[in-house]
RNA sequence: GUGGGUGUAGCUCAACUGGUUAGAGUACUGGACUGUGGAUCCGGGGGUUGGGGGUUCGAGUCCCCUCACUCACCCCA
């Protein structure tokens, strides 16, 4: 049988799960629905692939737009892979007119970009969504951040940084500085990269894309000297943007966010063109891995789809980024084996014991194993070592002839016979 | 998509300026130990050195092409 082989390979960007690392991912991701969940959010979920038009129609994510994965369908009908939640989030609320407003949900899945591959960055991976549709008061900001808020302390983070800014104070900037409205999203693309490159750096971006650097340096400077909301308010006054924030950041102060990990960001602006309201990031300083979490108001995505617009606003938490600053920062969670048991296989003469044994313990709850082939007991013992699972149970003649069982303790090297009546006390105990 | 770096066993890496049959650790597997795992000792399998072409008496090593990974740009979670 000289068969041609098939060589196997991942796609590039994406990765195999092995057990170990979905036992870790489980208990984050667990972690981070209770939190949703205890401040009153439920899940939805919604298909990988959506029609070209839902996801593209109207140019939602600017430059984003050409990282979709896109294809003809089986009718020949252009499709895509989601590429974020929001916009499928706005196409489900344009299709359930029939909801109770505030909507509130959370999704977690996996999303789809073609991007090149980098440390932190995949072509699969998985987001971690919260958002509030059907509120217009900042109260909704303040919960969406909050929660994010919570998660990140729920896992341990210490030191992290939420940045907050509003595409409404921007665009009164731009307004102010006199850049005209077609370069609005050009500039924001290039503030949003002052922290690596420098003010110099965007202005010389700007000029490329064809703001003169007399007309940009305005804006740079005014940037650069408005470090809080007082300073902007000298210079814009009554502007709904600051009132906006102002009122957020009062009320994040209620809800007890730590005033150190959260503050307004002049040059926060964020990429994707869907915003129109507060926006957010939350970034570590250690890994250098870019932002862990986005979000802001998109009051306008919804309307897309509708007569009505519909406001709306919520963050995404990037999973896998997450899951890599966890481990840097040392506070993953350890791996513990879900097994208890393995039922071990004497011979075939005893099978049927060691099958009713595996049984019972399930029965009861306990997660057991039992090893499905005839081999030598060293080797199952060895592969109980291996799989960390911390009791063996072995059923031979002696043990049938008696009515016990052989319990060892793999971690202490110890072992027992216990008689049947008692396995199911023992079973409880360990558990 | 553009530019740099790196590709040797499943994994981590060796192999002087090109020079016999490409090695080691680990993992896997068998035995010492026929009712018991992590240690020790001995044995075994596993490689078209990413792929293709060229230079040479001779290429893992030099040159070209290609692919993959990776870093930076771009952009974002």
């Amino acid at each position: 049988m000289d068969k041609e082989k098939v060589k196997p390979q991942v796609v590039k960007g994406m990765h195999d799960r092995m057990p170990e690392e979905m036992k870790r991912r489980e208990k984050v991701i667990g972690i981070i629905k209770e939190v949703f969940e205890r401040h009153g959010f439920l899940p939805i979920e919604t298909p990988a692939i959506e029609y070209l038009e839902v996801l593209s129609g109207k140019n939602k994510y600017g430059e984003e737009e050409k990282l979709i994965y896109r294809f003809k369908d089986r009718k020949g009908r252009d499709a895509g892979l989601r590429f974020d939640f929001t916009v499928p989030l706005s196409r489900v609320i344009a299709m359930h007119p029939e909801l109770t407003m505030p909507f509130k949900r959370y999704q977690i899945q996996p999303v789809w970009r073609g991007d090149a591959p980098q440390y932190g960055r995949f072509r699969e991976f998985h987001q971690c969504d919260v958002d509030i549709v059907g509120a217009q008061s900042m109260l909704a900001e303040a919960e969406v951040l909050n929660i994010t808020y919570e998660v990140f302390k729920t896992l341990g983070f210490k030191e992290f940084k939420i940045k907050i800014n509003n595409r409404k104070i921007l665009q009164s900037l731009c307004k102010y500085s006199g850049i005209s409205p077609e370069f609005e999203f050009a500039v924001y693309r290039a503030m949003d990269k002052q922290e690596r490159i420098g003010v110099d750096g965007v202005a010389e971006k700007l000029e490329l894309n064809g703001v003169p650097q007399n007309i940009s340096g305005k804006l740079l400077n005014l940037l650069e000297d408005c470090k809080t909301l007082k300073d902007l308010e000298q210079v814009i006054p009554n502007d709904e943007g600051i009132q906006e924030l102002t009122l957020l950041f009062d009320y994040l102060k209620d809800f007890n966010v730590n005033r150190k990990l959260f503050s307004f960001d002049p040059w926060l602006a964020r990429g994707l063109d869907y915003y129109t309201g507060p926006i957010f990031e939350v970034v570590v300083s250690r890994p250098k891995i870019g932002s862990l979490a986005g979000g802001g108001r998109f009051d306008d995505l919804i309307g897309v789809f509708l007569e009505k617009s519909i406001p709306a606003v919520g963050i995404t938490i990037g999973f896998e980024r997450m899951m890599i600053a966890l481990k840097e920062l040392d506070l993953m969670p350890k791996y513990k084996p879900s097994i208890r048991v393995l039922v071990a296989q004497f011979d075939e003469a005893h099978t049927s014991a060691s099958i009713s044994v595996a049984k019972k313990l399930r029965d009861l709850g306990v997660p057991t194993d039992i090893y499905t082939d005839f081999v030598k007991l060293s080797k199952q013992f060895k592969y109980a070592d291996k799989q960390k699972i911390p009791y063996v149970i072995v059923v031979g003649p002696d043990e049938v002839s008696a009515n016990k069982v052989t319990i060892k303790n793999m971690r202490t090297r110890s072992q027992q016979k216990m008689g049947m009546d008692k396995l199911t006390t023992w079973a409880q105990k360990i558990k």
